[in-house]
DNA sequence: AGCCATAGTTACTCCAATGTAAGTAACTGA
DNA sequence: TCAGTTACTTACATTGGAGTAACTATGGCT
């Protein structure tokens, strides 16, 4: 392993032994682990600007209350910048601001990383059952 | 914003609006975004190879349950290895596979991005939330 | 008058993840 | 004889994230 890699392992492990409750990694994972943010943010990373109903439609599955209660959180972390348009019915833009866009890369690195060993994990699974199951 | 990244985006986009219940990304954060495996994988990539014991101690306020569980999780997705010694008292030694160091690889990224944004995010929090009071 | 649309909110329920506490088997040292 | 060790398992309680459905306000359309 690369040294640059061995240094952050250090640190990475540091932060989260002592300081376990203000991990930045831990922070950031509660968010984007939850089950319609990172989706939320790669829609909205895709199509540029959307309305709360253009949402609704693209994630599939998502209620109007975790859609509002998701928007509202990464919007209180900065990650995504509300537009209210003062007319009857109502409007409002959705767009994702330079840190919810940077956020976009770390998430790209993950997926590159699922996509890749995802068949070794499944088979791992499969044979895990396999040898439970005996 | 890179080709080579927007390339990525629309397949990113594409896998998690037509196939939501199998996009890897999300699997991998259910597993990685719980409260404990991160920790884990960090602890054991750090110390190499530890016993449960050692890891209980290490990770700091998991209680034998989530440790065994999250332990068990971790093989079964082939991220560690087991080895029991048949003796007595029992001695079990958990060890990283390689697909489970490759895993911190992304972690990295994350814990960069986190480390790097982790003071915007406070102030959008900080702001946003004296934004609600007025 | 009645229905549709937008962008939500409110009040509930439900379930899976997590936590707590105790029990287990086999041996060791005091 | 009895507590201590290791690596768990089992049963039960709790909690927070997520889901469902109904309700809000305002105006346009028919």
């Amino acid at each position: 392993m690369a040294g640059y890699q061995k240094i952050m392992k250090k640190e990475i492990s540091k932060k989260c032994e002592n300081d376990r409750d203000d991990c930045p990694v831990k922070d950031v994972l509660n968010r984007v682990g939850d089950k319609w943010s990172m989706l939320t943010v790669i829609m909205l990373s895709d199509h540029g600007t959307l309305r709360f109903n253009e949402l609704h439609r693209l994630i599939d599955g998502i209620s109007q209350r975790m859609l509002t209660v998701t928007l509202k959180t990464l919007e209180a972390d900065g990650l995504l910048k509300r537009k209210m348009y003062q007319q009857i019915p109502p409007k409002v833009e959705y767009t994702l601001t330079s840190l919810g866009e940077s956020l976009v890369v770390p998430l790209m690195t993950l997926y590159d990383w699922a996509n890749a060993h995802m068949p070794a994990i499944k088979a791992a699974r499969a044979k895990f059952g396999k040898a439970a199951a005996t």
